[in-house]
Formats: structure tokens, sequence, C-alpha cells
DNA sequence: CATTTGAATGAATGAGCATTCATTTGTTGC
DNA sequence: GCAACAAATGAATGCTCATTCATTCAAATG
């Protein structure tokens, strides 16, 4: 009787393809670097919130450092797909505009543990060039992004003495300083109370396009 | 020969109060958080930096843990009092406005070492309640500050549909994100171009006591 | 000048951690 | 059913680093 019923569930190994692997150990990256920091962040603790053994990250990823850039990735990739999805969208300005808002302060985007990710490599890459190109690229991304279609905002209502660059640069800096805050301090600021203040900055910039929520 | 000249100098070792040895390192510590991130910052890079031994640090400090604290309260706290120190002159209110602007982007606050350090322990505050501490109760202090001194302003020009809470909220929020990207990326975002950003903000919200600069 | 005090030093210690690799075990092809 | 192969494991290895403390030395005291 080859039961699977005892508790004590010895080895239950399997052979997962390696893109399965990579992802779990991408997650439990996170995971960890959300709940212990990014100084925290052993092989150990990592694979053992995998479920998995030691030595399964240096196979897959060679090295600690390959696994958290590749962690990073995981995390600025997300975020400017998302982003690009909506810009890319057929809305009208307006609604982009919206989805936007709606997007960076949604429970999937604004999550503790990914936030927490960004701001942990964001807190190291001065001294990392690595870190910094990618967080950098994400940012200008994002920014550049914007820019485009606040300048479509611009003529569509022919905004008298509005810099798009300023308020894209403006706004994407808002949003950062908004979750590091929602961050460090979920009790004091929530996503609502953050979603509002983004809006408002975008709603005094476009006033035709946003509306104010009343306080 | 026992010649004194010898260029590799010896140990013209010294004795300090420890208020000065506790600055130094202090100062030593700020500089290796910037240069090589709070997890490549050692005892020993702290004390070579400080040009002393390698004991020393823990005879003022008893922990490495307690000098990191150590630093990161040195550089909030000066934040908080070059701020209290504006918001309590007799200024007007514009005058005030216009003065926590430029101290926020002045070359003695948005250092690229102290704003370096500032964000390192930012990255690791999510899974340090000390660090979490410190963060956040500066952010509150900076931002309850501002939100009096918004007040005022609304009272004095009756701006309509003005909220000095999330004004307050906002503002705060912009400069801890325009801060992140002058230091990722100083070449991208300068601190003029900051401090534009900024004024920007502020001149939307209070029209009367902050003019825009022409783009 | 002799003595005492405690600041300063840095070699030695030991703990923690990334990485390696011999061994085990599941999978595939014959 | 049996090799051959590749994925997975985790004990062992060796390095980095915070911390300790016996020793050295500058200043204060009489």
């Amino acid at each position: 009787m080859d039961d699977k019923t005892n508790n004590t569930a010895p080895a239950p190994r399997r052979v997962l393809p390696k893109r399965v692997r990579k992802e779990q150990l991408i997650k439990a990256t996170m995971k960890c670097i959300a709940n212990h920091g990014l100084s925290g962040t052993t092989m150990a603790l990592v694979t053992k919130e995998a479920g998995l053994s030691l030595g399964i990250a240096n196979l897959h990823f060679e090295s600690k450092e390959k696994l958290l850039v590749a962690t990073l990735q995981h995390v600025t990739e997300e975020y400017n797909r998302g982003q690009t999805k909506i810009l890319d969208s057929n809305l009208t300005v307006a609604g982009r505009m919206e989805a936007i808002l709606q997007f960076d302060f949604s429970s999937k985007v604004a999550t503790s543990d990914k936030v927490a990710v960004w701001f942990a490599f964001w807190g190291e890459a001065k001294s990392r060039p690595t870190y910094q190109k990618i967080c950098s690229n994400t940012d200008f991304t994002a920014e550049d992004a914007l820019c485009a279609l606040f300048n479509h905002a611009i003529e569509e209502s022919s905004y008298v003495d509005s810099n798009a660059a300023i308020i894209a640069s403006g706004y994407t800096a808002l949003v950062d300083g908004l979750w590091l805050n929602m961050l460090i301090a979920p009790k004091h600021l929530s996503r609502k109370q953050a979603l509002q203040v983004a809006r408002d900055y975008l709603a005094t910039a476009f006033p035709h396009h946003i509306k104010r929520t009343t306080v």
C-alpha cells in the first residue's frame, strides 16, 4: 500500500519545465523581498517559500544576482505592458486618462508585494548600474507614453499654458511618491485616498477631461 | 634608518570626544550608503572611509544596526528641522511657500548622498519596523506642517474647492517622487526641472501665492 | 616623571550565506 | 523492462563580514 495520505509528506518530487520553475522562483522571491527586505532575502528563504530545494535557484538562474534581476524585470515589464495596453487602446483621450488612473491604483498594480519589490531595488539602484538601468528605463517609458497622451489632450481642448512634458513628469513622480507612502504607511494613506490625490492632479491640469471627485 | 618621512604614514592616533567620532562615523556611513548601497555598506568600508580603525564603530555605536539607525535619524531630523524653521518664520504665506520650494530642491537638501540614504532605508522599511517608524514619522510631520500652511493660504485667498490635506499629501508625494527620479536619472531630471514641476503644482493650487515659471 | 584612565586599534573568532556537486529520482526512448 | 538522460536535492565548502577583546597609546592627574 503506497498510501499517499501519510501526513509527513516526504518528497513528492516533480519534474517540471524550466518556465514553470522560473516563475515559481520569481514569485517566491517577490514574497521574500516584501516580507524580509532585499537584504533579508536569502536563497534558503526563497527556495523554502517556493517549496523547493536549496540548489534549484542556482540550477535555473545561475546565481542569486540573476534571480534578483529577473524578479525586478518581471515586475517592471508587467507594469509597462499594462500601461501600454491602455494607451494603445481605442478609448477616447479622457477614457484613457481615467483608465490609467484606475490602473495605477488598482489592486493588481499597487499591490504591497509588487511595490515593495519596486522600491527595494530603487533603494539600491544608485550603486548598482544594472538596477539603475532597469528602474530608470521603466520610468522613462512610462513618462514618454503619458506625455504623448497629454499632448493629445492639450490639442483636443486647446488648454493654454500647459506643458505636457512637465505634467507627465509630475504625474509619474506623484504616482511613485504615493506608492511609497502607501507602502510605508498604509493606514495613513489608503489606495482610495491616493487615487483621489492623483485624480485631483489630472483634474487640475485637464479639467475638460477629468472631473475632480467632490471632497 | 628609522626615517619618519616614509610616505606610508603609520598611525597618527588621536583621542577625540565621543560626539566628534560619532559625527565622523555617521558622515562616513552616508557616503558608503550613497556609493555602495545599504547592502554594500560594511563596517570595514565605513571605518576606512572615516580613516579610523575597524573596531571603533562598535565602540561608539554598539552595533552596526544602531549606527545605521543613527544615520537615518540624522538625515530625517535635519530635514524636519529645516522645514520647521521655514514654516515657523515670520515670512508671509506666499514667502513661506516659496521658501519651502527652494528648500526642497536646494543643493543642501536634495544632495545625492542624502537622498540616497533616504531611499536606501525606505526600500527596506516595509520589513523593518524601526526604519518604517522613522521614515513614516518624518513624512507625517512634514505633511502636517504643510497642511497648516496651505490652510492659511486657502483662508487668505478664499480658494474654492481646495482641500489643504489633499494638496499637502500630493505635494509631499510629488517631492518624494521627484527626488527618486533625480537620484536615479540625474541626467534626465535636473534639480532645476524638478523644482519647476513642483512649483507648477503649487502654482496651480495656489495661483495667488505662487507664479508659474514661464515655459 | 610616574601612574591611571579609557579611547583606539586590528588580529582573531565565529556565524551566516551563496554556491557547488555527488547522489537520488523521475522521465523518455527503445 | 531497461538504459540513458535530465531535473532535483541538500550536505559540504569556503568566503564575507560583524563582533570581540587583548594590547597599545594619548591625555589627565598628582
